[in-house]
RNA sequence: GCAGCCGUAGCUCAGUUGGUUAGAGCACUGCCUUCACACGGCAGGGGUCCGGGGUUCGAGUCCCUGCGGCUGCACCA
């Protein structure tokens, strides 16, 4: 028995979503399993940081995922959807960092254990908090697969990846300058530090000739403060202005050390002075001429960005900032500046300190990639690896061929420690998942590990296969990871496809010989109204728990859903929710209605599946619902093969509100008048109608179900005796092409055009929708069939069928059809006299335009039949348009 | 500077391989509380498809070019 008592009247999403939630979560109906004769289907979902906030990016991200897992579960594979989530390593050490400040301690002072038992604490406070909010969006992933990637299963397999690509001599320690954040006081990668257009100065420094007092040459910089590791000045060869100064020295101004005046083609004449300082410990390009010079290396500064001990005594300890401040003055105050050029330029900023980073000499450990990316070009060269859309293909191929070595080590406490460890004695480095007992060389028994973290991506690089416990599976593990592994797609922001989705490749190829998935998934980037990126500076993240409050999660999730097309950002501004809210109500409001009916002419509405619906009802009206059913099938089915996701809601979106709503529902309504006023046949029919439209609605929930989950699981459930199952569990509708009429559909398409053409007439004279009509149609009333009562509803209007026009009348065109509206005591005369004469002079102008098409004989020759036909009967129709139209206006006159 | 994406109604965007009269949502106008829904119904107004050239019988769609916006990469010390 139907439960139509648990429809309120407008839908209220907010208790239903959390008892379903509750529901589905208790049943375990997301669990992944492997199935015989089932084809997997898997997802590993980008683990979103432990540190962060639900944001619009997962909302969408995960949304998209969600409903290729519900639908390719309904339609019969074995859906697989492992969460997880990411230590983060820079992010969260920044994050317990600050907290630790704001309590007065500085984690320096506590140590390495101390400070991680207050990250462990941190992660098991927060940790948690994005997956519970992840859990409000509905997303039917196993949650007891989650994974944590600082977990003791996880993080073996990082280490084992580790040690293995340094016993197979992949990997190796590098000195060379890096990019260094000064706040976190660790090595950062390049996709870490963003380039900002920063207002700065050229300052014109005055660097006396060595043994010609009075003479100097006059050096161009934006960073003065770093000349106390000046090795070199480079003038460019060609250069007349120095031509004489190649090979003498010049002296640095305040610490006065004579250094060398060099040429280099890496200057610039036109630039500056044309006269370059060159620090080589400072400055990658400086770095490069220092090696090209053999000028060595002279680093000035500590960790923490303030000038070192290298530097004249006065300098030390200061901050770089503090110290250009005080050089320029002093500079000047001797002077030895010439003068300060306002400069605008391009600095790295630190993504993760929000400053300026430094280029900073250390040794760092480092992953060769030429291999690795090779294999990746490779995946994707000879088509296993899909990107979408295609053209990050481009991106890819560049990064991947001018791909620099990965270093890996981190100057961080809060991730997977090397796996490093060197001997006290020999100094020998052993590379081992667990710490030897003694050196291998010499046999000394106190090893050191080495103190550096890994760099998050070089343990998130493993997610696809690291999830089934690759380092050490168990039985159960093992076939997961045979049934599971390699996963389908990969669904992320386009931001993160050199950090993760190219080495997650690299890593699927090298450790497993397989490609970690077939198609990875750009999803657009949300932008706020005014396109800007959304970020916490700007305050114009939305607060999704208040756009769910207000609107529902389903509303939230339709509506961002139907505005992804592939390749396109989002702009996105909240109020787009009432599109879903609006939409999920309509379904509500219909069920009402036809439970409501179901009731009255005794139809079990809980018995009714969509999966009885087998064959093409015979009346007109069923059988077009069930062809325009069909057709919609069809086209989401095509839409999300081609991973159009607007295309899928918006076609479902189309047809339950303007084909099941707007026309079919109301097109029943004649036939759901009162059962003791009809015949039994009459009855019958009634019945048919109501079992037919909720089959078709019981379609619908499971169409929308990838997207909506709570409204039609809701409905689901109300309608029929569910307890225990889910909708989500119930078969996709799959295309039917037999069961698509197109006759049914042409002919219903005449029938809707007698409404609409009524309806116009009706409404550009503002006739009272309650007021009865008559109308006569030029048309053999057999035409219409069982329709008419429907049309006459639908128009209220009395219908005739006959050939003689009213004196008074409206007339319009339904397809070729005359329809004659009786405007007797509604309108005067000239009313519709000037209504024709519009409508004539628009006829006119169509027509000549495909008589101008027709009349060329190019056109009639060349393009393909079915055009030229198509144009042919456009003529047909618009002159007899024309020809009806005219008539009328003859007999108003 | 190099590469890619985009420019369609007031706003946000659809528009599959070129093909009848270019669509949707929101906003706007008129009429309607008709027994599913006013979170609704019916009807309507609104477009030189960024500009210019080309290919074609035919271009919003393909090619060239200019302008504007966004993104990625590389950069000037």
């Amino acid at each position: 028995m139907a439960r139509r008592d648990a429809f309120d009247k407008p839908f209220e999403p907010g208790q239903i979503e959390n008892q379903l939630r509750e529901y589905w979560e208790n049943h375990k109906f997301y669990r992944a399993k492997r199935e015989d004769g089932k084809i997997p289907y898997t997802i590993v979902m980008p683990p979103p940081n432990v540190t962060g906030d639900l944001t619009m990016g997962h909302v969408l991200n995960n949304t998209q995922q969600d409903i290729l897992i519900r639908r390719n579960r309904s339609n019969g594979k074995s859906a697989c959807w492992i969460p997880g989530t990411d230590h983060a390593s820079i992010a969260t050490e920044a994050k317990v960092t600050k907290m630790l400040a704001d309590q007065g301690i500085n984690k320096r002072d506590i140590g390495r254990e101390e400070f991680l038992k207050h990250a462990w604490e941190w992660k098991e406070k927060y940790g948690g908090r994005i997956v519970s909010l992840l859990k409000t969006l509905g997303v039917s992933c196993d949650w007891d697969r989650e994974v944590f990637t600082m977990g003791p299963e996880y993080s073996r397999a990082v280490i084992k990846a580790i040690v293995r690509l340094y016993k197979e001599g992949l990997v190796y320690r590098g000195f060379r300058l890096v990019n260094w954040c000064p706040v976190s006081q660790s090595v950062i990668s390049d996709e870490e530090v963003n380039p900002e257009e920063r207002q700065g100065n050229l300052w014109h420094i005055r660097y006396p000739v060595e043994g010609a007092p009075g003479t100097h040459l006059i050096v161009a910089t934006t960073r003065p403060e770093t000349l106390f590791g000046d090795l070199a000045v480079a003038v460019h060869p060609d250069d007349e202005r120095y031509a004489g100064l190649i090979g003498k020295r010049v002296i640095v101004p305040i610490c006065n050390r004579a250094i060398p005046v060099i040429a280099d083609t890496y200057v610039e004449k036109e630039f500056g002075t044309g006269v370059v300082k060159i620090t080589p410990a400072h400055d990658m390009n400086d770095f490069a001429v220092g090696e090209r010079h053999k000028l060595g290396l002279l680093n000035v500064m500590n960790p923490d960005a303030t000038l070192n001990d290298k530097v004249p005594s006065a300098y030390q300890g200061l901050d770089r900032f503090v110290a250009r401040k005080k050089l320029v003055a002093q500079l000047e105050a001797e002077g030895l500046l010439e003068k300060t050029v306002p400069h605008k330029m391009v600095v790295g900023i630190s993504e993760r300190g929000g400053v300026p980073i430094e280029y900073y000499l250390s040794e760092q450990w480092y992953i060769k990639m030429d291999g690795l990316a090779e294999m990746a070009l490779s995946a994707t060269r000879n088509g296993k690896l899909k990107l979408h859309p295609p053209h990050m293909e481009k991106i890819w191929e560049y990064w991947l061929t001018n791909i620099k070595d990965w270093c890996i080590s981190r100057q961080l406490w809060w991730g997977h420690q090397m796996p490093m460890y060197t001997c006290a004695s020999c100094g020998h480095v052993h590379c081992e998942e667990e710490k030897p007992h003694k050196c291998e060389k010499c046999g000394h028994g106190a090893l050191v590990q080495d103190s550096d973290c890994l760099d998050t991506w070089a343990s998130s690089w493993l997610w696809p296969f690291g999830v089934h416990n690759w380092a050490n599976p168990n039985a159960e593990q093992q076939k997961d990871l045979e049934y599971f592994y390699p996963t389908d797609i990969i669904v992320t922001g386009p931001d993160i496809i050199f950090f993760w989705i190219a080495r997650m490749i690299m890593a699927g190829e090298y450790f497993t010989k397989t490609t970690a998935f077939k198609d990875v998934y750009f999803t657009p980037i949300i932008r706020d109204s005014k396109g800007r990126k959304m970020s916490k500076s700007l305050g114009n993240s939305p607060d999704v728990h208040a756009l769910i409050a207000k609107y529902g999660t389903d509303a939230l999730r339709f509506s961002v859903i139907n505005q992804v097309v592939l390749g396109q950002d989002i702009y996105w501004s909240d109020d787009a929710c009432d599109l879903g809210k609006t939409f999920a109500n309509k379904i509500w409001n219909a069920t009402r209605f036809l439970l409501m009916n179901a009731e009255k002419f005794g139809v079990v509405a809980s018995e009714v599946r969509f999966d009885d619906l087998k064959a093409r009802p015979q009346d007109t009206l069923l059988g077009w619902m069930t062809s325009e059913f069909f057709d919609v099938v069809q086209r989401a089915h095509d839409a999300i093969g081609r991973l159009e996701f607007a295309g899928y809601t918006s076609a479902l979106y189309e047809f339950v509100w303007m084909v099941y709503c707007d026309w079919f529902v109301e097109l029943c309504k004649p036939r759901f008048a009162d059962p003791s006023t009809m015949s039994a046949a009459e009855r019958k029919l009634s019945q048919d109608t109501i079992t037919t439209a909720l089959q078709v609605l019981d379609g619908i929930l499971r169409l929308l179900h990838p997207v909506m989950p709570f409204v039609t699981e809701q409905i689901w459930q109300n309608i029929g005796e569910h307890e225990g199952k889910t909708l989500g569990q119930s078969p996709m509708p799959q295309p039917r092409p037999d069961m698509i009429d197109a006759s049914a559909i042409a002919a219903m398409r005449e029938v809707q055009s007698v409404v609409s053409a009524v309806r116009t007439v009706r409404g550009q004279f503002a006739v009272h929708p309650g007021a009865d009509m008559k109308v006569t149609i030029h048309a053999a009333k057999e035409k219409f069939g069982l329709m008419v009562p429907q049309m006459e509803f639908l128009a209220r209007a009395a219908m005739t069928f006959s050939s003689q026009r009213p004196a008074l009348c409206g007339t319009a065109m339904a397809g070729g059809i005359e329809v004659f509206v009786d405007l007797a005591g509604f309108v005067d005369p000239s009313a519709e006299r000037d209504r024709l004469e519009k409508k004539i002079q628009k006829v006119e102008q169509t027509l000549e335009g495909v008589r101008k098409r027709l009349g060329n004989e190019e056109f009639v020759k060349s393009a393909p039949e079915k055009i030229v036909q198509g144009a042919r009967e456009q003529l047909a129709a618009n002159e007899k348009e024309l020809a009806v139209l005219r008539d009328s206006l003859k007999a108003l006159t």
